[in-house]
DNA sequence: ATGAAAGCGCTAACAG
DNA sequence: CTGTTAGCGCTTTCAT
């Protein structure tokens, strides 16, 4: 094996110039001639000098880093605003370092990890909501923070209104024609504290009684995340007498599942009936699936552009950056159709 | 603000020990009377001491860090794999700095970047293939690599038979009797340098010729990645008099997209076009996609675990370590049904 | 068991 | 412009 590693001091006498002088022309930092910089480059580039990040970062105080935490990875709302904080810290010259978590225990323990110092320079998580004191803690670690998607009084983050958004998604089935309207969503996960289904659910509420429309709770169910449950949920739903004509999921993936109950069941969509979702995942577009869109990309790229903004020192303002949503109608929805009519044609599914 | 970050000198003063008893401490090193060290740990309490991982990196030459070069983030099959080689990286206590390449050059100047020293103590790159003169700088530079889903030579990584699971693929097709079967995958990235569509595509044609079907060029789709090509490429295919009663997709995201073309013309799946896709994401099994399924997230376990191994010193072999490939019928697939019969009732998509 | 001191490799302030 | 030097904060001999 080889060639030890070559330190700057090395560059250094081989150029026969001063430690200071390398490091200058490694950063750039003007005042060198023209020539002594070149001989130096060579050397350099003879030498194969490859400088230690953990050297230049422990002088200068700073990693460069930015941790991120993100829960359930692989759903495509995460990873979609994950793709956004990367991009973002990319181009700004910070490196990522990614940490999944599933249970609060991982979170808890990555936070913990993360106070060491000089691990990363700040930290942006993505729909975590953290405990006061784990908040607290960050601050008093001097960590900068941003949150995205987690609505934390007090601390940078970037949201969405999900009690508009489950409004605005009732709403538009109602003026649909639509009364029996059942809700689809995520459980309430107390241990990582999400609310962001509660949320819609509310705003699926405040529909309801706006438009005078009796709340039945029967309609309303929460389970697992994922398609499958909502798959059967749905499926017992729609054999009663009383099955209801419109769905709003709290999420694609489960307007997905609550898709695949329809077509099991033999029931048109939007005929017989019409499902929301919400976020405007990309397999929306494909299924042809109404959905409340949220600047998911967005979102992670303008929570790391905030971190990198109070990184370089620049104050951040607004403390709450709220992004918009927007209602995408597809074939997903339409009037209830009355039953004695003949199945429409085209079911766009 | 306040509190200037304390270091393991303040604490060692404080304590009234010298900082190597600190270091003790930290480390666990053993030899440490148990009054010491309850003092110092009390101190280090009390002082909210917070070691710089950047200075024991330093000494200790290494990062505990791992860099993943991931193209595509947002791709179903790519998230998977990640998700698999950080959970490994998390249980084996390494960070792992993911980047996201979409381009030729963001991969070049990520791996530039990545020669610094000190930086990440290893490598994984994700369905990239590196050329041989990156390889090479690499291994220079004593930057251990193991590479997911990209057979190079002489590094050590983990592969699926693609040629094989494009047979599989096609074989299975024509078992059920087809034999107008058609291809639809990925155009050629010369840039990127991925081939697991042409081998795929390889393993399409070897079946066909195996079986004595006359291969049709013009069945041979390629294009952008994404359902909406597949879908508009087989719309056209799909009113030809000679249309394909079945189709190959080269991946479930594209298979997706021409389940919707099938939807678009009217056709009944599997009756009038089976589907076969390949991956098995998740959405596969939601839309009753047969496929060949691959180990996605366990491949990116396997990478990181061979990593880790490495980073450890210990000899990893074999070089190449190849996951099996696994055939997944569900509904899109069946014999291909004669035009004068009546259309099937359930059509599971 | 523990203190002292020599690095790890780089940056920046300070003289020239 | 450039050499010198003092840190940055921790680990690890080497004595004691």
């Amino acid at each position: 094996m080889g060639a030890r590693a070559v330190n700057i001091a090395e560059v250094a006498s081989a150029a026969g110039v001063g430690v200071g002088t390398v490091s200058r022309v490694l950063n750039g930092s003007g005042q060198v001639r023209e020539s002594t910089r070149r001989r130096v480059l060579a050397v350099m580039e003879r030498l194969d000098y490859r400088p230690s990040r953990l050297a230049s970062g422990l002088a200068l105080g700073t990693t460069r880093t930015v941790a991120v935490l993100v829960p359930f990875l692989t759903r495509p709302s995460v990873v979609d605003r994950l793709a956004g904080v990367l991009s973002v810290l990319d181009e700004q010259g910070f490196d990522g370092l990614v940490y999944n978590v599933e249970t609060p225990d991982d979170r808890d323990r990555q936070l913990s990890a993360l106070a060491d110092r000089h691990r990363a320079d700040g930290m942006v998580t993505v729909s975590i909501p953290l405990r006061r004191e784990q908040v607290a803690a960050l601050e008093a670690q001097g960590m900068p923070l941003v949150m995205v998607d987690a609505d934390c009084p007090g601390v940078s983050r970037v949201v969405v209104d999900n009690v508009a958004g489950g409004r605005m998604a009732t709403e538009y089935l109602i003026g649909l024609g639509h009364t029996r309207i059942a809700f689809v969503g995520d459980q309430p996960n107390k241990a990582m504290g999400f609310v962001s289904t509660s949320r819609r659910l509310s705003g699926y509420r405040e529909a309801l009684r706006r438009h005078g429309i009796a709340r039945d709770r029967s309609l309303e169910r929460r389970g697992p995340h994922g398609a499958d449950w909502a798959t059967t949920v749905l499926e017992e739903l729609l054999v009663r007498p009383d099955a209801p004509t419109a769905v709003f999921a709290a999420s694609d993936t489960q307007a997905m599942g609550v898709l695949r109950a329809a077509q099991r069941c033999g029931k048109h969509v939007p005929g017989d009936l019409s499902i929301m979702g919400f976020d405007d995942i990309e397999a929306a577009a494909l299924l042809g699936l109404s959905t409340v869109r949220q600047p998911l990309r967005r979102s992670g790229e303008v929570g790391a552009r905030r971190l990198c903004s109070a990184l370089r020192g620049e104050p951040i303002t607004p403390v709450r950056e709220p992004l918009p949503l927007e209602l995408i109608a597809r074939q997903s929805c339409g009037p209830p159709l009355v039953r004695e009519r003949p199945p429409p044609v085209g079911v766009a599914v």
